[in-house]
DNA sequence: CTTAGCACTCATGTGCAAGGAGTGCTAACA
DNA sequence: TGTTAGCACTCCTTGCACATGAGTGCTAAG
């Protein structure tokens, strides 16, 4: 983080122009076009100093002597950190995403899925969406159900509106009614418990509870240890047909390992929650792939959001370095404190 | 379905051949490549001649003039339709398929799932499931469940082991315990029922019976009633990422398309029934996309599973047009059986 | 009917020259 | 001392000519 911005007035004017042209154009930005599109009141030969000076300080670099300069990894970051106004949403963009989550905002799920799929409409990247961790949920209601003789489900509500089942093969069959004392003991103990250790909460107050129903209780602790736990967060992504109209992807193997990351989705949550350690409580962030760590060319924008008050994951949104950040920033942070409006209040 | 089979002996050989070896290479096939990688009898100039008829036909085109041939649809046709062999699984094939599916059977929508994965793997063409229609699927135990006092949630178990939750805003509160009578009502009397006439069948046999709770019947009916109904039947889809090794997709407008075609759930949906409306109970069958119809270069090889004996869905592989049919209907098919028998042994 | 021979076509690759974008450097200028 | 104009230089790109090679079509002989 410790970019020094030593840079002379000048040369972070000149700098922003290359990134801010190179990002629009997508084509090596050379001294002319320079004080062309952004009318300097310099001569060509002047910048030109300035960029060779920018290029042996590593924020510039060419592809081959006599082609335009393009940004680096560090002149982007540079760029982000300390040269780039965060643009104001267009009335276009915010009223699209608005709209789109004026409706059915039932379901938790749902909407998470959703906000990915909006993201990658609106940004022209992949969208990233990160599901709340099981940790941070706590059981609301928790409800054991025979599908048939020998099988079971159970259905679990947490707060933050989620709904999840799984089914488990029993060996002695139960009724319905028989499981009534049971659910009702259940939903009265583990209330606000927290997801992961419901099996060890349990434990305990069963252990106490119910000498006399030894058979449920037994049942019971073997089907809720049988929870699979620690479930590895969810991820929601969307868009990786949009990624490929940039031009960095014309060739097909870049686009292939993309899409081959995109199969990865413990790598792309932790991806995701780098851009989010780099935040340090910045709210918005933007991680840069850096050389060698298999992301590179690749940059995320993120954003945590809140339910609660509580942050409980990042959205954001994943492209090629190369990407409008002013433009595209405000886009995810918008989103962000959206969808953690929305989900606190279905929370209650 | 009436390509004439009318062609000499010679002329199915080398069509044959050539499709073949265009499959195998992907490079446009000439005469002596012809006799010598089939070691026929024959001089390249007679093939050469046969070729020519075969062009004539329609079966073969070229690039260009002095190019090799390359299949034309039409020729992929008469191959798929008459000259193809279908070639066993290999062992290894085998066995990777069969313990693939031999964990974890709980679920059937987690089965679903992995087949579509496993598919993309095997054959590397991406993997295409259709879930059980609804209308095909009949309430084995439903169930409602206030969530809090605004909201409640319905469980319902389908006789494909399925479970669907939908969560629904409720104007005056319920407890469970007001809802045990309503429970067992509907669970008495919706058992077997399509899921997609639930609420007709609910209207009647409600009635009748509950007079004297206007109220729990009133909301019974509102909510059931909610359920969406004719959702589209779902797809699972993997493997993207495996398609672009294939150098048809080499330059990135291709694989676009295609990306968004992976995009518009339900145009795949119509192309895998599409495929199987051709089989005519044949069991496996072969799509290959008509000229203009939008999936222009793609093909699918699908094959319809049964539970209990009644096919409910296709399973099925897409691709480019060239791909090793021989080898992967005999792996579609014996996935499918599979997956059938799987579901079956869960439905029970 | 089959085959050998041969001229022909066309994509691909290579060498070469012209054009153009953009740089680096130097010398003059304010 | 910083800025600018001028100019030589680099290197990519494009176009063209040419050779190469794979493969064809056709004709005439077996």
């Amino acid at each position: 983080m410790a970019d020094t911005p030593e840079l002379k007035e000048r040369e972070r004017q000149i700098l922003q122009a290359v990134v801010h042209s190179y990002i629009t154009t997508a084509e090596p930005v050379g001294s002319r076009t320079v004080v062309k599109r952004f009318d300097l009141d310099l001569s060509p030969a002047t910048v030109r100093n300035v960029m060779a000076d920018l290029e042996e300080l590593g924020y510039l670099g060419q592809l081959h002597t006599s082609s335009g300069r393009v940004p680096t990894e560090m002149g982007y970051r540079y760029y982000v950190n300390y040269l780039m106004r965060v643009q104001r949403l267009t009335v276009d963009e915010r009223n699209r995403i608005d709209r789109e989550f004026k409706e059915k905002l039932n379901d938790a799920d749902e909407i998470l899925r959703q906000t990915s799929h909006l993201l990658a409409l609106v940004t022209h990247q992949a969208g990233l969406v990160e599901a709340p961790a099981e940790g941070d949920a706590a059981v609301q209601r928790i409800e054991l159900m025979p599908l048939r003789t020998d099988r079971l489900a159970v259905l679990m509500v947490d707060n933050f509106g989620r709904l999840r089942t799984f089914t488990f093969d029993i060996e002695t069959s139960v009724s319905a009614v028989e499981l009534e004392p049971l659910n009702r003991f259940l939903n009265e103990h583990l209330y606000g418990v927290s997801t992961d250790n419901l099996a060890a909460e349990l434990e305990q107050k069963l252990r106490n509870f119910f000498d006399e129903q030894r058979r449920l209780a037994e049942m019971a602790l073997s089907i809720l240890g049988r929870i699979p736990r620690n479930t590895p967060a969810q991820l929601y992504l969307d868009g990786a047909s949009q990624l490929f109209d940039q031009p960095e992807f014309k060739d097909i193997s870049r686009a292939r390992e993309v899409l081959e990351l995109f199969d990865e989705r413990e790598r792309l949550m932790t991806l995701l929650r780098e851009a989010g350690a780099q935040s340090e409580g910045a709210g918005n962030t933007v991680y840069i792939g850096e050389e060698g760590s298999g992301f590179d060319g690749l940059s995320v924008v993120a954003s945590p959001y809140e339910i609660d008050g509580k942050p409980v994951g990042m959205i954001g949104i994943l492209g090629p370095r190369r990407m409008p950040y002013s433009r595209l920033t405000a886009v995810v942070e918008h989103t962000a404190e959206l969808v953690g409006r929305l989900l606190t209040r279905i929370a209650h």
